[in-house]
Parts: structure tokens; C-alpha cells; sequence
DNA sequence: TATCTAATGCTCATTTTGAGCATAAATGGA
DNA sequence: TCCATTTATGCTCAAAATGAGCATTAGATA
């Protein structure tokens, strides 16, 4: 028994933060919605996937890749919408690794490759950084709640609200950052996201709420916020994204960043003092208005003295 | 252009826990290893990854799957060993999904499928239940000591030092059991691992410390094991191991086979009242000596009340 | 009935959070 | 020059969460 092709894509959700927030490196597309880096495996180039991933990225992107790791692996049939640079091996199963790459502050790219886009242009919904975003009330939870009254049996109805309730944190039930990815699907089920009716081949027009993507990439995108967003608070990966020196207000402001909300900055300060992972280094910077802040480092070696756990997120309210 | 073929494999760590500890579920293989149950994925006939998994793993275990998340894609070359019952399609790479399923204590499985194994004794050091094994001191440590040794510079030794050292917790380091995955890795690069001398094609002899599996199927496992500590932390997923009534000491036993060391009974208790995941229901049971055990059950409203955090997980000294 | 073995209940000293008040050091006008 | 503004930092205090143990309770058994 001989089964059908499958084609394996590797798709890389770049990550950096600085100045402008959060920031993903997307490759515009002429007249299409921007893509996500990506390149074929070939199993005879490439001895693991992280191997051409990397070379994948450096060829097409000029740009090296440091930190990386795994996110998930997608292959539900009818979500792959294929792009057209891929090679056509026609009739096969398209299924794509997703990749997080973190990266420094984001640096100049060579033109006519990828750019920088903040990440809340696709997920409006996530940033309440500024408090809660009006698109919530505006659009998404009218439309949820229509959604949820369409279902045919009171059973469904119920099912429906529950989901829309832990995912969204409706009446009163608190929103959890890490649900990123569930809120994305939600959204995707009921059909609030462009790429439902595109992939239903739907000509009906959207009510556009947000920036869609090519094929399932914003869904990767949400697997990676939802990786990073889990993950700052059990490893110190923020220092990735970090240069060599920086403030503890620039630190701070990358971790508001991701997480989507404000820290209050005392306790910020004080838990991030008690893990060892900065240090000051007696060097300041003069920034716009305001006493001069203190240059920090991240000391690397603190990983080996210590238990390694994330960095405390102490939630302003 | 067309790409050399890729075959999907979909490998599935079943787990359960009970009276005998922590259990996986391998497929016994006549003067082989065992494997884990595993099955190509058929893009033809799965719609999705899990599909597949779950058609596939009820069709030849005769098992239904309750909870599921994937674990990891493996795609190194030289690290795959076919296994025997893959459809042969010639000179394709094959690449493993592997997948983490969650059940209820082990139920009596059709006898020529599955059986189920304790999982240490494919880890006999991640077993610190009853203080630390003697595995540890005899075996592992000194030869970890040589293979340090063995490298040719000093900045080589340096660093297979440092990462003995963090995954080990050597020299008073102190172990994180959540790197269950690095310590299996290690073992596997340092040579101490039968699958490694098996992958290079040695025929020489191994100090067999623990028990081998096919392919790379104890990788899959160690990838588990490290998930499964990890997320029991930050979501209440013990209860998908657990019968409907249940008492305190074995719902703490069943964390203390997952986690690999003893709890301080008291606070577990205290921690997990906080929790509110679980509710007396003013049975009693009387077990083998001692005062008779409420049994209690699982609140699943409370997945949508609280934010859903996991169990904490009161370290005994 | 005395003894053993777990299951439960409770206490107490420490640590860790959550919230804020207070002070310090630049900058940019008035 | 001096003051209002704007950040950066220091510190305090009450409340909650943790880590360690002692004490009591309730069946099973010798």
C-alpha cells in the first residue's frame, strides 16, 4: 500500500519588540494578504527541519535566525489554502510545522523581503494594554452572541456560550492572556475572520475587523502568542528579544508587549530583582523627559545558579 | 520542482495511572523492543492529524481516546529506525507526530494489542519517589564524568559540563523534574542510551541501564513525561487520569507517580481545597489500614468559574 | 481493648503579593 | 533661575500563600 503524497512547509513566526510593540516579520504580498516566511522541507537537503528552517530564512530573508523553537503542527485538511510559491506537487496534502523565532529589537531588513508589522494590527482584540480595546464591545461580542443564539438546539446554544465565555471572558469571568489562540479559533468558527469565508469559498463580504493573512498563518501567529504569552512566565525567554543593555522601563514595556496589559512597575521591579537574571550596570541613559533610568544586562550565567522560572507578572489593575 | 517523498508517522503516549503508578501503553514486539502504537496518517482518509490518530488507535488497540494534545514533530534524519509495519513507501523520510493522550486508570486492554508499562522503567532515574535512585550515583554520574573527559578541549569539556550540570543538577544543582526530555537527550548524545549505539549502527555491547524502545519512540515518551510535569502545573489535567470518585491520597499518589517525587500531604490538601477542582461527596472509603478516605469528585464547572490554573505542587524536603 | 495506620485538622513563622506613598533627577518653559 | 512635568527608584504595610510540623480521629487487627 503505496499512501498520497504529503508536502511538509516550514513556516517561521519571527518575533521581535521594541520602540512600536510587538513586531512580526510578515512578506507582503502584491494585492494578497501578507504571509507568514515560509519554505518547503526537503527532506534530502535538510537533515532536521530546524536546519532548513534556518537556511530557509537566512536564503530568502538575509536575516539569521537565534533563538527558535517548535509550535505545532497543523494539517487539518481544507485550512492550508495554498500559496502560490509553493512547489506544486500537485495533490499533496499540504501540512505546515509552525516555528517561533525570537529575535533583537528589530533591525533594519533588506528591502523586498519580509518587513515588520505590529502583531495587534492582526489580533485588535488582544491589546488592553490601554484597557479594554472597544472592538470588544463594537463588533466581536454582539456578533458572538449572534452566533451563539443561530445554533438550532438550546444544547448547542449552551455549548456555544460556555466556549465563548471562558475564551472571552464574558460576563464578568476575567480574561486569561494565554487564551490567544482559542479566541482566534472561536472567532474562525464563527465565522468573524476573513479566512473562514475564504476557506469556505465564500464570496460574501466581511465585516473586516482585523488584518487577515495568507492561508492559516494567522493561526500560527496565535499559536506562537499563545506559546510566548505561557512561556515568559516560566522561562526567561523576554531576554531574547532584549538588546545588550537596556532599561528596566524598556524591559517592562516588551513584557506589557506580549502579555497585552499594563504591569504595575514597583512590583515588576521587585520580582524581577529577586530572580538574579539583571543586573545593573552602573551605566544611564538620558530618554526623553524624565530622570535618567539605569542600564541593565541579563546575566546569562544566572540560568546556571538558579532554578530557572519566567519573570512575575505582576497584573496592574 | 518536486520534492522527495515524506511519509507521516502518528505515534501516541497513552497514559494512565493507578495502584501501580504511572503507565504508558506499548505495543509488545516479538525479540524486539516495544513500541509505541503508532500509524501512518493517511491524508486521503484523515481529515486532521487527530482523526487519524484516534480511527487509528481504536482500530488496532481496540481503545477509545478521551483527552489528546500533540506533542511534537521529529524529523531528524538518522533518528528514525523504521519500524517494521510501515507501509514501505521506498526511501521516504519519516517524520513522527508524536501525540500525549490522557486516561483513566489502566482499564483491562484485548490481550495481543497494547499492555501497559510503568514508565520508569524506561526513566529509572526520573524516579525520585523514594529518594533519589541509586542509579543516579552508580551509573549515570560517573559516566557523564567521562564523557566529559572525553572531549578534546577544554572548551568543549566546559560546555558538556555546564549541560550535565543544569539537566543532571550536579554538584548540589538541585533537579528539575520538568527536564525529563534534556536528561533523556543528553544520555542519548553521550552514548549511555542503547538507542544511540543502535542508531549509529554499533553492535557494541551497552551497559543496559534502563529498558530501550523502537525508533524513537522512548524520545516521544521522555517528550510526554517533560510536558505532562510541566502543564499539571498550569492546568488541572490530573483529573483526565482519575476515576469519578476518588480519594485525596490517590489523587495525590497519581501526582506523585507524574511528577516523581513525594508531596508534603497537608499543603497538597490545603492547595488543592483552594483550587476548588474538587468536591466530598460524604462517601467514605475503607482502604487497607488506617481511618477511612472521603471520596471526592471533579468539579468540572469549575473550569469556568475560577482562571483555570493547575495544581500546586507543595515539594516535600 | 491496646496498637497501628492513614486521614484530617490546625498552628505558626516565613515569604511572596498587591497597592501605594514618597523621593530623586532630568527637561522645558515662564 | 525656579517651577511644573515626567520618569525612575525606594520603601512600607497589610493580606495571602507557603513550608513545616504537631495533634486528633476513626477503622482494622492482634
Amino acid at each position: 500500500m503505496s499512501l498520497p503524497p504529503v508536502a511538509v512547509g516550514l513556516n517561521a513566526v519571527v518575533m521581535a519588540a521594541g520602540e512600536d510593540g510587538p513586531q512580526v516579520l510578515v512578506v507582503p504580498r502584491k494585492d494578497r494578504e501578507p504571509a507568514l516566511p515560509f519554505g518547503p522541507f526537503d527532506p534530502a537537503r535538510h537533515r532536521t527541519f530546524e536546519i532548513g528552517l534556518r537556511e530557509w530564512v537566512s536564503e530568502q530573508a538575509h536575516f539569521q535566525l537565534g533563538y527558535v523553537e517548535q509550535l505545532y503542527t497543523f494539517g487539518d485538511r481544507g485550512r492550508e489554502a495554498p500559496l502560490a510559491d509553493l512547489p506544486a506537487s500537485h495533490k499533496a496534502r499540504i501540512i505546515s510545522i509552525g516555528y517561533l523565532a525570537l529575535t533583537q529589537e528589530a533591525t533594519a531588513l533588506p528591502s523586498g523581503g519580509g518587513e515588520w508589522q505590529n502583531w495587534y494590527q492582526f489580533f485588535p482584540w488582544e491589546d488592553w494594554r490601554n484597557g479594554r480595546p472597544n472592538i470588544l464591545n463594537d463588533d466581536i461580542e454582539p456578533a458572538l452572541r449572534r452566533w451563539i443564539d443561530e445554533a438550532e438546539t438550546e444544547e448547542k446554544r449552551a455549548s456555544r456560550r460556555d466556549r465563548a465565555r471562558i475564551t472571552f471572558g464574558l460576563d464578568g469571568r476575567g480574561w486569561n492572556e494565554e487564551r490567544c489562540l482559542d479566541r482566534y479559533e472561536l472567532l474562525y468558527s464563527s465565522g468573524l475572520i476573513a479566512e473562514a469565508a475564504r476557506d469556505r469559498q465564500e464570496t460574501q463580504l466581511m465585516a473586516t475587523i482585523s488584518r487577515s493573512m495568507a492561508s492559516d498563518h494567522r493561526r500560527i501567529v496565535a499559536t506562537a502568542i499563545s506559546r510566548l504569552r505561557g512561556k515568559i512566565k516560566y522561562r526567561p525567554v523576554v531576554f531574547e528579544l532584549m538588546p545588550d543593555l537596556f532599561t528596566l522601563s524598556s524591559l517592562q514595556s516588551v513584557v506589557e508587549s506580549i502579555v497585552g496589559f499594563a504591569l504595575h512597575k514597583q512590583n515588576f521591579r521587585r520580582a524581577l530583582d529577586r530572580t538574579g537574571f539583571v543586573e545593573g550596570t552602573g551605566k544611564m541613559q538620558s530618554r526623553t523627559g524624565g530622570r535618567p533610568a539605569e542600564l541593565y544586562r541579563h546575566r546569562r550565567e544566572a540560568l546556571r545558579e538558579i532554578q530557572a522560572t519566567g519573570i512575575s507578572i505582576p497584573r496592574l489593575k
